[in-house]
DNA sequence: ATAACTGCAAAACGTTTGCGTGTAT
DNA sequence: ATACACGCAAACGTTTTGCAGTTAT
């Protein structure tokens, strides 16, 4: 954890950032390369992945992997859990009010403290359930994991 | 998925599927690898990874993804979630009675019709609490991804 | 005789790193 | 003058695949 240092945004950062706070799709690192490069042709995969990097060690950016075992990046943000909907493919934000409550019942079921947990679902978003067979808009991918820390003291 | 042909348990098939039956410490391939081995020195790797990919095609085998994007395997069982220790990195089951309740909670919320989720958790065990800092026994590793299908119909 | 299984080596994939150069949130 | 950032190419660790030989839950 870099201590109080200044988080320095270069041209490539910013660019690697806003396209994240952009759109919430939690691209790959890949995937972030290539629309990065419409702003920053030069710009390289490696130098991508430096950036990720870097932003989710000053806490700008969250990561999670994917069923593949692939890293996806986001925009920090609150904290929230993710659905992907198992037809189209593209995933949404959940909200879920009351999550510690599943932490204080492991608690009370072992001897355990808890620190962490992850969750993410699975599901039919409300258009694919109406049988539109869709966009097949998200990209790739086939389940979601999401950190949701309770660490950092 | 194979529809009702029959499981052909070869006798690396097996060795592998009783490994992971006699510890679950969900290792990774090659940590099954090198522990097959001893009963059958001339397995490859290879052929692990192809037991592996076999024995969960046919519902022997679950598998998860470790923070590093590794994948690691555990003998199929009733469904249940994990939780590691963030001192000794020893991995425990957890049983929680009424999961499902979190995915109504989704429903409820949202317009999505939920198929599955993943939950797997952090923290400190029994152990580890008490101070002694203790064996350092499960294999490496720094959070875990436990699936909890509904699907499978 | 047939189909499935296996070892080996090589490829593929996502990700990280070393090096030399360029830049100055 | 100094520290950091970058592009490029090569390396890395995990997983998959092509091929040729072997086995037979």
């Amino acid at each position: 954890m870099p201590g109080r240092d200044p988080i320095r945004l270069t041209e490539n950062r910013r660019a690697v950032l806003e396209e994240l706070r952009a759109r919430h799709s939690h691209p790959t690192a890949e995937e972030v390369h290539r629309r990065v490069r419409a702003r920053l042709p030069r710009i390289s995969l490696a130098t991508v992945y430096r950036s990720l990097d870097y932003l989710e060690r000053h806490g700008l950016v969250d990561t999670v992997r994917d069923t593949e075992g692939r890293r996806r990046y986001d925009a920090a943000g609150d904290e929230h859990c993710h659905i992907q909907c198992e037809v189209c493919g593209r995933v949404a934000d959940v909200r879920l009010t009351d999550k510690n409550c599943i932490e204080r019942l492991v608690e009370e079921s072992g001897g355990y403290e808890v620190t962490g947990h992850r969750l993410s679902f699975r599901g039919r978003c409300p258009e694919c359930m109406r049988g539109s067979a869709s966009a097949l808009g998200g990209e790739a991918g086939g389940g979601w994991v999401v950190e949701n820390e309770t660490d950092e003291v």
